[in-house]
DNA sequence: TCTGCGGCATACTCCCGGTACGGACCTGAC
DNA sequence: GTCAGGTCCGTACCGGGAGTATGCCGCAGA
């Protein structure tokens, strides 16, 4: 932690004091992050240069390789930044009150609304796997917002929920359904009206699965 | 069409006579598809040069610049190649004999052996939407393999087998659960095992979702 | 105040997609 | 047969963009 008084007070120096040009430092990375998300998200990985990105956060190419080994580093960086925003929704939710069967409702709506967002769709759905090869797009995803999917499906089944289907491939093919859906929604000239569809089919699967009685609240 | 006997014989012309240009013009180009589809789906598009794509089918940049106006010229008659072969093996089993049901069943089962393919799955499923466009890469999809699961969807509720869904978007979830999976299915140790346990879960969704009596008969 | 180094700019190199142009060869007309 | 025109393809070049080399400038620590 630093602090620092103006106007002739003393300059006090707290343990480590965190310097000011950190301050700057981060910033301008976090502007060439941003910068990435939009510019990635409007023209695509390809269709955007590096010059272009560190022109928007009025830097040049060289502060962009100062903080970033290459393209595809800072590509993972902007990925990290929407994942992480749709996670901590999507965690928000999954790990809140209401019963299993709620918070999986409340989830499956929170994700497919965040699936809306054109950075999340285009940058983390559609070019990820593509620019950082399936293989690390798959561990990433394990970790973020495919990881909720699986682990809310998990604890369906041991709530006693559903039926105790398989859970990798559930996941896998409910996660592929939906992302995949979204973009129908998005691309759709009536987003609202395909998503509800679109969430009433999931929901509609969902409620065939289950066990117990039908306590079901759509929206 | 060209008739031409050797050791001899006379030259027969008929009608307009297929001029041997043609052949040699058509064989390159087919030259060109082959090994773009085949460095394509080994090193990704961005990954691959058009001096290598020409190399290895023994001509230059110059002959493939004559046959395509461009890289995703291109790609996109490559994506045409691999889409097709998958087409025409789908289009047999869905216009076949059989119910519905047992031809819906053996469709589902040819697409995801479809999926196993390395040069459908890199290049139609992963790469074209991102490299055509997700417009473009729709429309190219709808006349095809998606097309298909959108009949084969819409005619088992025709035929009064599953539930009245809304097609549109339940054949979108199918689609993109199915090749979702299909990538899990290759990527995975044990592929045969996996794809298994898919075709078994759509399966039972699939069951879950008629009306008849259960008559199934799987793979 | 001086030195070191982190943060960044500038100026290049190289690779690759695309273009311009020329040449070889076939084809049809006379 | 020969000449014009067109198809098919090779060669040489251009421009843009990713990545590199290098040096400066100012803050930080002594």
């Amino acid at each position: 932690m630093s602090m620092k008084r103006s106007s002739g007070r003393k300059v006090v120096k707290v343990a480590t004091m965190r310097s000011r040009r950190l301050d700057y430092s981060e910033s301008t990375r976090s502007a060439l992050v941003d910068s990435a998300v939009e510019l990635f998200t409007k023209r695509g990985y390809a269709g955007t240069s590096l010059d272009e990105i560190a022109k928007r956060a009025r830097v040049t190419k060289g502060a962009l390789y100062h903080h970033f080994s290459g393209k595809q580093a800072l590509f993972e960086a902007a990925f990290d930044q929407v994942e992480s925003l749709v996670y901590d929704r999507l965690d928000k939710i999954m790990t809140g009150e209401g019963s299993p069967w709620e918070r999986a409702l409340g989830g499956l709506n929170a994700f497919i609304r965040a699936c809306l967002d054109p950075a999340y769709q285009r940058i983390a759905i559609h070019e990820a796997p593509v620019v950082m090869g399936w293989e690390r797009w798959r561990e990433a995803e394990e970790r973020c917002s495919f990881g909720l999917v699986r682990s809310g499906l998990q604890s369906l089944i041991d709530a006693g929920e559903v039926e105790p289907v398989p859970v990798e491939v559930t996941a896998r093919l409910l996660f592929g359904a939906l992302s995949s859906a979204a973009t129908e929604i998005a691309s759709s000239p009536d987003p609202k009206k395909v998503g509800a569809e679109i969430e009433d089919v999931i929901v509609r699967m969902l409620v065939r699965l289950r066990r117990t009685e039908p306590d079901v609240s759509i929206g």
